[in-house]
DNA sequence: ACATTAATTGTGT
DNA sequence: ACACAATTAATGT
């Protein structure tokens, strides 16, 4: 069929050839306009994508269906989730909805679990995906957890401010670290944007607090 | 006043 | 996180 082309261009680490036989025996092309919804939470996946061109969203949803980004899938990649699906037989967390014109390779889920005891190459693409998503996971913490320190350090500082009775906190930022239980680099450049959005004056060992 | 040094802060990787 | 540059305060001469 003409599918091998496209999957060893995007998905080359699947370069075996009776795999490649099955997935083009059992994988349905799909073609899919932007902003599809492919999945929604608590619905059950019915495939797993393998993703040639386009790219898919996936986002998560709250109860009063706020939606957050988590991160977009892109061709030669698949839906780590999808495989958590597929393993537990659980339902989606997540929503996932195509942001361009997507093309997929879509692979019933059926197929998934015994071709990882039965293709090598298949098993590693799979624990790939997973790693690849788990590193993208703990950046997205990283940076959620960045953006409560910066709260943290303004209100932090407030309080010294209101405490000393005057506008200025004294001290270095290593000290204020320790205090935050987080390491100098990080206050100084948190100090720094506070300096540039006008909340703060910095000066050697003194914050004004504006 | 100037040079030297230590401490603090800034920045790239 | 680490390494290093840049800046600033402190000290001695």
């Amino acid at each position: 069929m003409e599918l091998r082309p496209a999957l060893l261009e995007y998905f080359p680490s699947l370069n075996d050839q009776e795999l490649l036989q099955e997935i083009e025996r059992v994988g349905n092309f799909m073609q899919v306009p932007a902003e599809t919804t492919m999945m929604e939470i608590g619905g059950y996946v019915r495939f797993m994508p393998l993703i040639l061109k386009g790219a898919m969203k996936v986002m998560r949803e709250d109860e009063a269906g706020n939606e957050v980004f988590l991160y977009f899938i892109y061709p030669g990649q698949t839906c780590a989730v999808t495989i958590q699906c597929c393993l537990a037989h659980a339902p989606s967390q997540i929503k996932a909805v195509s942001e361009e014109d997507t093309e997929m390779i879509a692979i019933p889920i059926d197929y998934v679990n015994p071709w990882l005891s039965d293709f090598n190459a298949w098993k590693s693409f799979i624990l790939e995906t997973y790693s690849d998503r788990f590193s993208e996971l703990l950046h997205a913490i990283d940076s959620v957890v960045f953006h409560k320190l910066d709260e943290r350090l303004l209100s932090y500082l407030k309080e010294r401010v209101k405490v000393s009775g005057s506008n200025t906190v004294k001290g270095t930022h290593q000290q204020i670290a320790y205090d935050l239980h987080s390491s100098r680099e990080v206050i100084s450049r948190l100090l720094k944007q506070l300096e540039r959005m006008g909340e703060i004056k910095l000066g050697r060992n003194k914050i004004v607090v504006l």
